[in-house]
DNA sequence: GACTAATCCATGCAGGCGCATTTAATCAAG
DNA sequence: CTTGATTAAATGCGCCTGCATGGATTAGTC
């Protein structure tokens, strides 16, 4: 039998898609202005500077940024090409290898924090109290079923879509 | 001054982008498994089905979509191309012409709002009481500071993106 | 009416995504 | 050690997006 979802569900999808789409909208617009890559760029530095070592295997990084397999090779693609960070090669597991950050990546992230968490400040922090942003994360950890982890700040925010 | 943001404003910001891309991707994956085109191609047939006459101006497409001019425009062509709506003449105003819903995209949003539905209950709706959603709802409404639209059921949803 | 500005829509191009497949290496059995 | 299944990563293809631009028409001003 087919269940139909309340308007309160509708109205919180509708809100949930269209909230979203506009803050993350307003967010990446900041960050280009101020002359910066993509947040996906700044998640991947993110989890390649708090690894051990500063390195990771792709497969690590695809797990904690939760991007599919081709889009973290693309873009470790585009962060070597741009010197942010480097392919290195992987002894125990030879199919596999190693992503390791430059100091040029370590600083880029440092910068594009800077800027994002001026924007987030913007866009999110000065709209809601902190009670009001708790409660929200609370009923959004509810729809995430396998809730798993609890990201810490600095955040690796953006899934990228 | 920079003004920072603090833990639960980060933490609600990456909620926000996390969950959304989640079930945002739960609903589209049901949609596709039932033979469906995407979400945008419903949100822009039901906006054609509910305009008197079945007919909007691109223009108008665009603003109750909430996306791009050159974004409508494609999209029109893909409905044209599948004989779900055809242009037609503006005599008004000659620059523009008028989008009209054919039989066929009345009765694929139909079918597709059935899919639609039984989607937002299975990944919204029955994870959240009807009270929790209305309170979801207005917190998500506070960070989108020109809340023009109370869009009204069934939804033209998804910015798409 | 003539000229400039603004509006409506289409489109070429570059880049990113999703899907499916390929290549290479490891693992699991016999 | 050989075979077959599995996993890691890369890549070719088609579609979609964003950006910038172009062509056509209308509106505003004198």
């Amino acid at each position: 039998m087919k269940r139909k979802p309340s308007t309160e569900a509708t109205a919180a999808w509708i809100r949930l898609m269209r909230i979203q789409s506009r803050v993350l909208g307003a967010v990446e617009q900041d960050l280009k202005k101020a002359g910066f890559p993509p947040l996906a760029w700044y998640d991947a530095l993110l989890e390649l500077s708090r690894a051990p070592g500063g390195e990771l295997r792709p497969v690590e990084l695809e797990k904690q940024m939760l991007i599919p397999q081709y889009s973290t090779s693309r873009l470790i693609d585009r962060l070597v090409e741009e010197g942010l960070a480097a392919r290195r090669e992987c002894k125990m597991d030879k199919r596999g290898l190693f992503v390791e950050i430059t100091e040029a990546g370590r600083d880029l992230q440092k910068r594009m924090w800077s800027a994002y968490s001026t924007a987030i400040e913007r866009h999110v922090g000065s709209k809601l109290s902190d009670a009001d942003a708790a409660k929200l994360c609370g009923l959004l950890d509810r729809l995430g079923c396998s809730c798993d982890q609890a990201t810490p700040v600095p955040p690796s925010a953006v899934a990228t879509r």
